[in-house]
DNA sequence: TGTCAGTTCGCAACCGATGCGAATAAGGTG
DNA sequence: CACCTTATTCGCATCGGTTGCGAACTGACA
């Protein structure tokens, strides 16, 4: 995701406007690894402009998803999750503390696959599950 | 998943009762690859035994799921998917019609990963989006 | 056949997310 | 700087998928 400077720009080129709740959002999600879902980003937006609406983060989430400054993921059933990391690259939780971490894997695109019967992959993603640093102990 | 007749000797033995909804949906899911949700399900029960309830579905469902019968899938937000299918394996899904089908990886275990920082990986599940044979035209 | 624990099933509730519409505010123009 | 247009905010209602609850029911064993 780009900075929010340019994302300033980048809303206005497009006749979006700027408003306080939008620049809120991108300074919490600017470099953010945390992978926040709509709920966490909304209560860190509430502490800092008490009165923000839910309805307003979903919004403004879904927009910088649509101009693919941010990419949506989501596990199991639960919330989605906001990601501004939007590299290539695939996901790590942990089972303990529901931490998500971003990594990288070399050779994701030539995997030997079996049972493809004539299926065209475009895209892989891979989540792995385990324990992260701090919840395997030592 | 076991044949139906093996799953009711594993019913009764843990002092649960064999029904004829949990026979019918044994039945539904037994060598079943079309990945059917709960309410696709339920519409295939409702087919053969009027009056079923979903929510008799739902109880099965994660009955066999706590039996290690079933697999619960979910992609992206939508509803889940369960698969009888419990060998290692990966999935493929076909953006255009929604078709999923089961796929095996090679080497899915010693993928090179960067940035696991002390994260300790149990389990890595894949999931490929692209066409179908069917779909991919010819 | 009787007894009892496990089941079924409808309804309400829940969660995450979205549609709608009135009030409000951004931001270009005169 | 005031104005006007259009986008945005935000509360509320709604929706889809799923689960909790509890009364009536029914397998399964003695």
């Amino acid at each position: 995701m780009r900075s929010p400077v340019e994302l300033v720009d980048a809303f206005r080129t497009q006749g979006l406007k700027v408003t306080p709740q939008r620049q809120l959002l991108f300074r919490l999600l600017h470099d953010n690894t945390q992978h926040p879902t709509a709920d966490a980003l909304f209560a860190q937006a509430s502490a800092q402009m008490p009165g923000i609406s839910l309805r307003t983060v979903y919004q403004t989430l879904s927009d910088l998803t649509a101009m693919g400054e941010l990419q949506q993921v989501s596990f199991d059933t639960g919330p989605a999750h906001f990601d501004p990391n939007v590299a290539d690259h695939h996901h790590a939780v942990c089972d303990v503390c529901g931490a998500i971490i971003d990594v990288y894997v070399d050779g994701a695109d030539q995997l030997a696959i079996d049972g493809l019967d004539g299926f065209r992959p475009a895209s892989a993603s891979i989540v792995f599950h385990g324990s992260c640093a701090a919840c395997a102990g030592t």
